[in-house]
DNA sequence: CGTTTCATGAGAATCATTATCAATTAGCTT
DNA sequence: AAGCTAATTGATAATGATTCTCATGAAACG
């Protein structure tokens, strides 16, 4: 019963978290990939991929589950909803709201545990409304 | 400016109805395509997919969007909240929340108009809790 | 610095979903 | 009841995101 993983600083991890770090709202896999690319230190998709899922799993990024593909984000861990433009992918952080409580109650109710939750709200924002009529 | 469609009555688009009336949990795609198959009237899985798709966007199931696939649910317009064992998938609706009211509110703050919103809560149901114990 | 082991990248493979298109059928119309 | 027409189906191929394979490269650590 040794350690079970030894994780290790690399180039292309530093890199993709830089990245994330620079970015406001949701980016996908290959929106990633590009974007490294452009900035001219490329990381492969695989690698790009496989940093995502990990970070995902160590609750480092929020992974948002839309209809094609997935998106990440660096997210605190307090922060769990999000106000979404469906036109140009805007996100604000909501960091209040009523659900955790209600989640918590309505699992008690039911006798489950381990309890977790997504809530996402998504809509059409100012600026793309202003553009959407005047084309 | 004519009609713009005209929704025809079929045999594959009922029992795919059918089928979703007689399951508890959610479905995907495959799911109903293996599930008719094997009640002896198969419909083909571009069918399944079309009419799925089809009555998402009619609003008559409900559309849950996981890691690999998506899986579907008949599902009335008022319910569009769910609690999921997420080791056995028994769903449970709920019908009350304060996610409704909290979403319009947080859209009007920000100026987001046409909003929609997606809340899962999931757990171990009790019955998972007490069959990871007896193993 | 040498060794060991994990990480990377190029490409192939997989899996869900969608497009293509000829054959079929529902819903009129007569 | 028979015919017409456009929507629907199903077999198949195509697409697109994600994952796997495996040879090469680079951390960590003595």
């Amino acid at each position: 019963m040794t350690s079970t993983d030894t994780p290790r600083r690399t180039r292309q991890r530093s890199l993709v978290w830089e990245y994330l770090s620079d970015c406001e709202s949701f980016q996908t896999a290959q929106d990633v990939h590009d974007g490294l690319k452009a900035r001219g230190t490329p990381v492969s998709l695989p690698t790009v991929y496989r940093t995502l899922t990990a970070m995902a799993e160590n609750q480092v990024v929020d992974h948002l589950l839309t209809d094609g593909q997935s998106a990440y984000r660096l997210c605190s861990p307090e922060h769990h909803h999000h106000l979404i433009c469906r036109v140009c992918r805007r996100t604000i952080e909501l960091t209040q709201g009523p659900v955790e409580q209600w989640a918590d109650s309505v699992a008690r109710t039911y006798g489950f545990t381990e309890i977790a939750h997504v809530t996402e709200i998504s809509g059409v924002c100012p600026r793309c409304q202003e553009l959407t009529l005047h084309r």
